[in-house]
RNA sequence: AGGCGGGUAGCUCAGUGGUUAGAGCACCGGCCUUACAAGCCGGGGGUCCACGGUUCAAAUCCGUGUCCGCCUACCA
């Protein structure tokens, strides 16, 4: 006994009901480390650093979706959840408190002290979290994950670092790195981001030569750095300067000497003057110069970058102060040369834009060839495939340029660097376990490095490290490696290459077979969805909707929390008031997920239009409407074993035939990673053509058969269809599925929820293989009704009122197909009569219409305007002569009829035969009008 | 500087050689027709960035240019 659904769906009640029901089933939680599964994902649970937005939301339900579609397609499938440790991010957002709301900095707070802080934070923040994963169907109990995990897992860090130093793959060394000046830490070279177009000059002075025998002209756009330079340096085949190399020069603001060089890798003799200033401690250039010429490193730069003792007279400057300050006191020894404007691209520091400096330090490094190369054989030998397959020359690309890896961070908060000093005998003990003694002079005196690891260092052993590396855990050797790894593809070098290194480095293979990457979430203007600019949306809001005053609310209290500044909090608002005027409509998790899914096709960003979801909001509810229909009239329906094909209905038989190529494109659209057509083919069958077509012609058959069998085979067929629909729409909105796939008549021996039913596959319509013909004769049934309403809807006859109908049937076949339809035209062009001719004698003018294979009229009297079907004729008529023009046209070319393939050929003769056709019987039609 | 992606309807985007280039939203006209007005029926709207080439045939393939976006990069 069918139960019926009630009227208006309401995604909220359905999801929660759902979600519990889930978990509590155990359908989540399969994970079976006795046996290896056939697919296996796991998802990375985004920090809890309050960077949660819908690129989330996609990244999760991408990977709820594939995962339920192996399920259904009966592979043991399962994703799991693993958190990383929040990393620089976190801990800025509580110093930025810390400095807005107490004025105090980390320093004035004490290592301790300040982790936990952080830890604090963190806890705080992760229930949204736990929130958001559940309703896009995910599982976990997140918090326990977060807070059990923190062990294990600095041990992987730790026993890849020792291994790493073992193998001379980590080392420390004195270089020039890139320098944050507010965060007060080096940066790897991806943590970088280069402005391009900052506009700047080109600024020239004059270094008087020391002899008093003339000048050589240099240019800088960082005016500052001239207070560490240690040479000046021209190309050694450059006739203006080649005389002066050996000499030297000196600085005219601090008291002493230096070279010129001749350096032909440095200098470019066309640019600027022709000879360059070289700052070895501040240049990478320069840094690589001063080595090769043994010249004299000087460190102007304190850590906030303000300038040091070296400075003499400028000691103390904040570096941009110090900037006008040199040129001023170079000006006024008359050594200015002029400056001209000047582009250029800086470097600023990811996290917090400031413009970081090059700054020479002793950090840790990895040294990446090797390593690099490894994952590059992998991809190479297809080991791991890249999808879309074009981010794999991307990869490549990177991997071939890539530079040792700067790991050490001078912050607090992260996994700290397992190495110990000795002030005794200067050695480094690195070590698994704390150590008490120098393991080589066994002085006790030693101390821990301060530093703290790269966030992307232990990021980089998440795909092991979360199953219990370096334990030879069940788990570990179960799912290791992951079948998909999904996510965005601006972390692919952060994250995807180097989780792919360190995978195949310490355990041999690369950590999943497929990397797919899908595009980005930006606003609907196509920017970032970023903070500062207020344009983050949170999923939740889209899931459960947010009024006007709560969204104004919840982003200023986001922005406090997060430390931005009060004047920037106000532009938030201001901006999220622009966005969002009326707030956000509720949508429901089954709607947001589809529509993320629906856009994953586009190339590289997903521009989210609210409005867009509120579409696919709509057909969540079309999908409640049309099963509540199906539901209303299935009371009383037991499931046949078997119909006798005889009782089909044509409706019938077109329905199942559609059906099954829906079938077949979702399944290909899921192989591919097209799901973006595998969902929007699902789409289109349930709305186009279930609801609007089918729906309507079976409803004859429903409320007044002519054969009972009739509708038996409809209800048969109603119930085929829409659970096979269900089936295939769970993947891509798991609730609403759910809730109305429970109320279906089903076999008692059917699964107990829909998550575990067989996905849909083509193999299931064996029995309607031969109705493919009943497409084609859907089509004249189709077209006869359309033109009948188009004649209706142009010639302004009220849709409540009915017409008389005469068609005109090309063939015998086609006029015993239409007899055989009266009931489904009769409903669906709201006639009360119907007349099926072979020919037809006009009693007085009609309005005609002429599809393939049929001609319709609709006599005139008392219903339309004999002027205005006059003009509607000539138009059709019009639009019919123009084709007709172009198809001739090909067919007298005698290249196209030589060369085309001749299927093609005689489709285009078949077109031109029925184009004349309509033409004749148009004009015909025109003539009778007129005369 | 190099690499990559894109330019199709008012907006957001599908469409990788073959009828008349599609969808959603927006727009216009008409309907509360017993699943659904969160809906139904009908309609208007495009020089597929530009130019050139290949081809019987180009939005689609090739070349050049142009505009936009992204990524990578040590030009003073």
């Amino acid at each position: 006994m069918a139960e019926i659904l009630e009227k208006g769906y309401d995604p909220t009640k359905v999801e929660s009901k759902w979600y519990a029901f889930w978990e509590k089933g155990g359908f989540f939680h399969a994970e079976d480390e006795s046996e290896k599964p056939a697919f296996c994902m796991m998802l990375p649970l985004p920090n809890v650093t309050g960077t949660l937005h819908v690129g989330h939301a996609l990244t999760t339900s991408i990977q709820d979706m594939i995962t339920r579609w192996h399920r259904m397609s009966g592979r043991n499938a399962l994703w799991m959840p693993g958190t990383d440790h929040a990393g620089i991010a976190t801990q800025m957002v509580v110093e930025r408190n810390l400095k807005l709301q107490q004025g105090i900095s980390r320093h004035d707070l004490g290592r301790e002290e300040f982790v936990r802080r952080v830890w604090e934070w963190k806890k705080e923040k992760g229930g949204i979290i736990t929130e958001q994963e559940r309703l896009m169907g995910a599982s976990l109990d997140w918090e326990r994950e977060c807070f059990t995990l923190d062990e294990s897992r600095s041990r992987a860090v730790r026993e890849a670092f020792v291994r790493l130093y073992e193998e001379g793959l980590m080392y420390r060394d004195n270089r020039l790195i890139n320098w944050c000046p507010s965060c007060i830490t080096a940066l790897s070279d991806l943590e970088v981001e280069h402005k391009e177009g900052v506009k700047g000059e080109l600024w020239h002075f004059a270094y008087p030569l020391s002899d008093g025998s003339g000048e050589i002209v240099v240019a800088t756009t960082r005016p500052e750095t001239m207070l560490g330079d240690t040479a000046v340096a021209v190309h050694p085949e450059d006739e203006r300067y080649r005389h002066l190399i050996g000499k030297t020069v000196r600085h005219p603001l601090l008291d002493y000497e230096f070279p010129i060089v001749g350096d032909a890798e440095l200098v470019d003799p066309e640019f600027g003057t022709g000879a360059v200033k070289v700052t070895p401690a501040h240049d990478p250039n320069d840094f690589e110069t001063g080595k090769r010429h043994d010249l004299e490193f000087i460190n102007i730069l304190n850590p906030d970058a303000t300038l040091n003792e070296h400075c003499g007279p400028f000691a103390g400057m904040e570096r941009f102060e110090a900037r006008r300050a040199v040129k001023a006191a170079i000006a006024e020894k008359g050594l200015d040369r002029g400056s001209q404007d000047y582009e250029m691209s800086i470097g600023h520091c990811q996290r917090c834009e400031t413009v970081v400096e090059p700054y020479i330090s002793k950090q840790w490094f990895v040294k990446m060839d090797s390593l690099a190369a490894e994952a590059v054989k992998a991809v190479e030998t297809g080991e791991t495939v890249f999808v879309p397959s074009t981010w794999e020359k991307t990869f490549h690309e990177w991997m071939r340029n890539i530079r040792d890896w700067c790991v050490s961070r001078q912050l607090w908060w992260g996994h700290r660097i397992p190495a110990w000093y000795c002030d005794a005998c200067g050695h480094i003990t690195v070590a698994r376990e704390d150590p008490d003694r120098c393991e080589k002079c066994g002085s006790t005196d030693i101390r821990r490095d301060e530093d703290v690891l790269d966030t992307w260092f232990s990021s980089g052993l998440w795909p092991f490290s979360t199953l219990g590396w370096p334990e030879e855990t069940k788990a570990l050797k179960t799912f290791y490696p992951n079948s998909v790894m999904e996510t965005g593809f601006d972390i692919i070098f952060f994250w995807v290459a180097r989780m792919m290194m360190m995978g195949i480095h310490f355990l041999g293979k690369s950590p999943f077979h497929t990397v797919y990457l899908h595009a980005m979430v930006r606003d609907h203007e196509g920017r970032k969805m970023s903070k500062s600019l207020g344009n983050v949306i949170d999923p939740l809001d889209l899931i459960h909707g947010i009024g006007k005053e709560e969204i104004l609310e919840k982003r200023q209290k986001d922005a406090e929390a997060l430390g931005i500044l009060p004047k920037n909090v106000k532009g938030i608002v201001k901006a999220t008031k622009k966005l969002f005027p009326d707030g956000i409509p509720a949508a429901g998790a089954d709607a947001l997920r589809f529509s993320l899914i629906s856009m994953t096709g586009q190339g590289r960003d997903i521009k989210l239009d609210v409005k867009r979801i509120e579409g696919f909001r709509f057909f969540a509810n079309k999908i409640w409407n049309a099963s509540r229909f199906a539901l209303m009239n299935l009371e009383d329906f037991v499931p046949a074993e078997t119909i006798d094909p005889e009782a089909y209905s044509l409706a019938d038989r077109w329905i199942l035939s559609r059906l099954k190529k829906t079938v077949e494109t979702a399944d290909e659209g899921f192989r591919n990673y097209h799901f973006d057509q595998a969902s929007m083919a699902v789409y289109h069958f349930f709305w186009d053509e279930f609801c609007d077509w089918y729906i309507e012609l079976v409803k004859p058959a429903l409320y007044r058969p002519e054969r009972p069998e009739a509708k038996a085979a409809a209800r048969h067929v109603l119930v085929r269809v829409l659970d096979t629909a269900l089936r295939l729409l769970h993947p891509f909105m798991p609730f609403i599925t759910e809730e109305i796939w429970q109320k279906l008549p089903k076999p008692a021996d059917a699964p107990e929820s829909i998550m575990i039913a067989p996905y849909p596959k083509a193999a299931e319509f064996a029995d309607v293989l031969d109705f493919e013909p009943d497409e084609k004769k859907m089509t004249l049934l189709q077209s006869v009704i359309r033109s009948a309403r188009n004649i209706r809807g142009e010639c302004g006859i009220e849709p409540g009122r009915r017409i008389p109908l005469v068609v005109r049937a090309a063939d015998e076949d086609d006029s015993s197909l239409l007899d055989g339809q009266r009931a489904a035209l009769t409903d669906l062009a709201r006639l009360d009569s119907l007349q099926i001719v072979a020919n037809y004698e006009k009693a007085g003018p009609a309005a005609k219409g002429v599809v393939t294979g049929a001609e319709i009229f609709i006599p005139l009297e008392g219903l339309i305007d004999i002027a205005e079907e006059l003009a509607r004729a000539k138009g059709q008529l019009e639009k019919v002569e123009k084709e007709l023009a172009a198809c001739e046209g090909r067919l007298s070319n005698e290249n196209f009829v030589g060369r085309a393939p001749a299927d093609v050929v005689e489709k285009e003769r078949e077109r031109a035969r029925d184009l004349s056709e309509k033409r004749e019987k148009l004009s015909a039609h025109l003539r009778e009008l007129e005369g």
